[in-house]
DNA sequence: TGTACATCAGTGAACGCGCGTTCACTGATGTAC
DNA sequence: TGTACATCAGTGAACGCGCGTTCACTGATGTAC
């Protein structure tokens, strides 16, 4: 009783996390190569030198160890773009969101095919579990916390009408805000993020080849471009 | 001489042509289950009751089908969005974007993994060949011709500034395009097909989970705004 | 119209490779007394 | 501090499956004379 039980970090434990963490790295290593669908537990075994069913120590299937892939990518990028926005004095709404987007593109640029994990087709055969849910909403966060900002500073643009449809349909987002954010503020902060994700994804999708040279210039450009949408700017 | 030598079909060719026919439709349906990744030339063969290297007289390696399979995807696209935009009255600018928009989700939601193939994240290993880039243009084709039809009927927004290096960036583009279209309708441009594509993709992928309900009508709102942004409303 | 030859679709076996997962086991590390 | 036992990491073989591609072959279809 003398240790505190929150730490009892013998060898063996200790060996254990870092064994762990280098199966995981390897595995992140190999989605560069083969992707999501093409990540092999013999393969990283055979990486790190270990026979193949050792790993079965560590992770009992292969889908819990993607299922780890998509949290800690979920969670780097989160964390990424939480830096990058909390840099940003707090009134600067469109510096905020400029920062939280090049964020999230340099992330991406880095590691497509970690982007690709999350927010790419999804892999045939694999079921996201509940424990991803959580950490995919960390950079919508971000987002919400922007509008919420603009909102009650009354920086917003003028309305755009909303149909009776879209109303309804935006239901379960209201959940996660504050009430009295009106419709057409929210819509255009979907708007505002379905535009990051698609242009992030056409550009490691190579869809602006032979179209745009540079990407990061043309980047800025449309995510400046939302923020006057957003009446942020 | 008699017969015109652009069709000696023969029993023998028209069984050819059947056969090849239905070793893409049955690698379409597989796409279905498996992704592109898991495309199976033996498991083609075997719904068809063949042995797996007949079908080798057909297809010179799983890449040949995959590009087939590619092309195919981007000719029914484009010529489902074709047929809904040639529908419009020809200065119904904002009616030709919305069916052509319309279309193209409609398209997706019923085959989100031949949307996958075309628009989303690349096949590990497989480089598409050059016969990919014309079909691929075909519905973008469609919104360019809007661009212009709203350039030369003077329906245009107020131009936003473009940065030079945005400018020089998308000299490329401008190769597909007459002169003369402002830089600014180019990026508005540019950016609703982002958006289009965003935002079919984040239903496919399922990103609109606990978010939004009626993603048809948030889809037609989300639409109807670009064709604001593109001043064509 | 009949025959000889060429073309070609489809067969079946094989090569060489990969995968996820299970299982009985050895031997090292940790724990209780 | 020392000993007996429990825990656990890692091994190596195996199961049962899949894949793309090649190759020599049979037998049917098509063609030239």
């Amino acid at each position: 009783m003398v240790q505190p039980t929150s730490a009892p970090r013998n060898a063996r434990a200790r060996a254990r996390e870092e064994l762990t963490r280098e199966i995981v790295e390897t595995a992140r290593i190999h989605l560069t190569s083969d992707g999501a669908a093409g990540l092999s537990l013999r393969a990283v075994a055979r990486d790190l030198g270990m026979v193949s069913s050792a790993v079965y120590r560590y992770f009992p299937s292969r889908d819990e160890l993607l299922t780890t892939l998509i949290i800690d990518a979920y969670n780097s990028l989160g964390e990424t773009a939480e830096q990058a926005e909390a840099a940003v004095k707090r009134t600067d709404l469109n510096g905020r969101w400029l920062a939280t987007s090049r964020a999230a593109r340099n992330w991406a640029v880095e590691r497509p095919h970690e982007w690709a994990l999350i927010y790419g087709s999804p892999v045939p055969g694999y079921q996201a579990p509940q424990e991803t849910v959580v950490p995919a909403t960390r950079v919508t966060s971000l987002l919400i916390g922007i509008l919420i900002d603009a909102y009650t500073t009354g920086q917003t643009p003028t309305p755009l009408p909303v149909p009776r449809a879209v109303h309804a349909s935006i239901a379960p987002v209201r959940d996660d805000i504050p009430q009295g954010i009106p419709d057409d503020l929210i819509i255009r902060g979907l708007m505002a993020w379905s535009q990051l994700l698609g242009v992030i994804s056409m550009e490691l999708n190579g869809q602006f080849h032979n179209v745009l040279t540079d990407t990061d210039a043309y980047f800025q450009t449309a995510m400046h471009r939302c923020a006057i949408d957003l009446g942020i700017s």
